[in-house]
DNA sequence: GGTCTGATCTGCAACGATGTATGCCAACAG
DNA sequence: CTGTTGGCATACATCGTTGCAGATCAGACC
């Protein structure tokens, strides 16, 4: 059906192995056999069978990224950054949604799926460390997003703590002393929620500010989640100056929901973020948030999982780079 | 290195022919056996090479999407519903951003990735109709979004011209006479730029309102495109009451710039959009927008790209199935 | 008992590329 | 004139799977 080498080969008046080297650019190639080689290409039209080539070379020149959700925007533009980054070095990334639930992260971990690619970017939220260790093959493996932290396994980190702990002290700046925290459980050490409420202590701490667990409301890390976790600390009585989001999506959602009882956003309450996605600027007002490194994210994870993946042998230490990150300030937490 | 086929073999004590028999649920295989070759996969761990698989069947399982980039929320979640869609039928997606460069889309459509996918969904902006069809090779193709409407292809539509007329009606409805547009050129009719105008300018007609271009303002379908737009409206003094962006991500930029220079929406100035993503709904306050359909395009497309692919040598006619929309009343416009 | 039928299993070739080993020829040294 | 070197091209095996064409065997049937 489709053409291939042999097709090429024979136009060419070649063997099909010299064709085979022209592509691949071996050195030792009259100029005059590769014009005619590439001629013949260009006439047929050829296209270099990617399945054969793999199958063969025992390499996909895929990377496998494994999230919750691409409605999710965080996830979105960081998948985005990630497959430009992969571009740029020559792989391509599949895509494989999790929907947050064990089976499938497990499933996209072992199963058929890992065939395809030479590596795996894993954004872990249901399985824990032991579970990721136990359920991975020998295929290089990178997290991101440290719901999962671990000294055996390869992930790139978000600074969450001192993140956390600048966007709470930025609040305590401007004079807010009441800041409900919104996506955490009183008590989470752990986790992008557990450490990001760390920073959040850590720095009421150094203010002299009294911690008050009423403030820490757990929620789902979406925009209902967020709507609906202020609705539910507001109603309960307890009075707050400040929001913390610990995402922009849940700090969105009590955005949102602030306005539409009628408060004052940053008047009477200011509201801050985590993660800087693209709506965050635009918001109204606009959200005061903390951009965690999104790209050099994407760049780092990219850049370990190449690495370990074209130097197999080579068996370095574990790797867990730190992204840098920077505090945005709006209008919503000025 | 990875086991095979062969090892399971080896290990059942039964023919390769046998394994691969039992694996694609050959009919006559007595239970004995069968049972036996699966107690050897459990024991051995073995994973069927998809690599393998596609080279000798052909077939690779996979469906290419390309799309202008994942970090456009509208497309995001297209992108997740329609990796759902794919995967509900045994597919999975390999995602392409192309970021609406012609060079790339090109590429797309034509090079190796090709090889590596059964069929296409493409959203084109920057290729037409012809370049389209001169570069696609002879494996299926649907396309989406409609900035390329031709007899010749398959598509999904949506019914822009009715769903804007919709949206202009409800603005009219509410009372306002002098309604921008952000995303259009005056004169546009093709595209869903061009049909959502003619939507927009049939809606007026109908109500016995005059179309006034220079309400009319062109930018990039973005949030910044939007906010800037409406601010150069505003700037050159044409006033207006009511902003209709043609896709939710400019209209949420025009907001944001409405209610930084003060205007208050609804009040003075009411908007709309066109996409419903999930921020509109969560925007302050929120947008009024049509749904067209998402996740209806989704399953919608991805069936008739199977379909195409499955049923190779039947060639029907060219479909163009459309999406059914349906306008969603928020605070921006009630 | 021989033939036939259908269930069950097997061997071989092939998908389209690449790695390894090797052949061939011209140029050059001895 | 022979032997060696290095540039250039080729043949063959191979990656892990599936399609095709049998092979084998038990029981049914006459």
């Amino acid at each position: 059906m489709a053409v291939t080498m042999n097709d090429v080969a024979r136009v060419a008046g070649v063997s099909l192995k010299t064709v085979s080297n022209v592509i691949n650019n071996y050195e030792f190639i009259r100029p005059a056999t590769k014009q005619r080689v590439l001629d013949a290409i260009d006439e047929l039209g050829y296209e270099a069978n990617l399945t054969a080539r793999s199958l063969r070379s025992g390499k996909t020149s895929m990377l496998g990224l494994v999230l919750a959700d691409l409605s999710i925007p965080y996830y979105a533009e960081l998948a985005s950054d990630i497959m430009k980054a992969a571009w740029a070095r020559g792989y391509r990334v599949l895509v494989e949604q999790s929907g947050n639930e064990p089976e499938h992260e497990k499933a996209a971990l072992q199963g058929q799926f890992r065939t395809l690619t030479d590596g795996l970017l894993f954004i872990p939220l249901a399985l824990d460390a032991e579970q990721i260790i136990d359920a991975a093959g020998k295929k290089p493996l990178v997290l991101l997003g440290e719901f999962v932290q671990d000294p055996r396994l390869d992930m790139v980190l978000i600074q969450n703590h001192r993140a956390a702990a600048a966007v709470t002290t930025h609040l305590l700046a401007g004079g807010r002393r009441r800041i409900a925290v919104l996506g955490a459980h009183d008590g989470d050490t752990t986790g992008s929620n557990g450490l990001r409420l760390e920073g959040y202590k850590a720095a009421l701490a150094d203010a002299g500010v009294a911690y008050d667990p009423a403030l820490v409301v757990d929620c789902d890390w979406r925009r209902d989640g967020g709507a609906e976790a202020i609705g539910r600390l507001l109603d309960s009585g307890v009075e707050c100056d400040a929001v913390f989001g610990l995402n922009d999506a849940l700090a969105l959602g009590a955005l949102h929901e602030l306005l539409v009882r009628g408060r004052k956003v940053p008047e009477e309450i200011a509201v801050a973020g985590f993660d800087d996605i693209d709506e965050a600027r635009f918001a109204s007002p606009s959200l005061t948030t903390v951009a965690p490194g999104r790209a050099e994210i994407a760049e780092r994870a990219v850049e370990l999982l190449i690495n370990r993946i074209e130097n197999k042998d080579a068996a370095p230490a574990v790797q867990q780079p730190e992204a840098s990150f920077e505090l945005r300030v709006r209008q919503s937490a000025p």
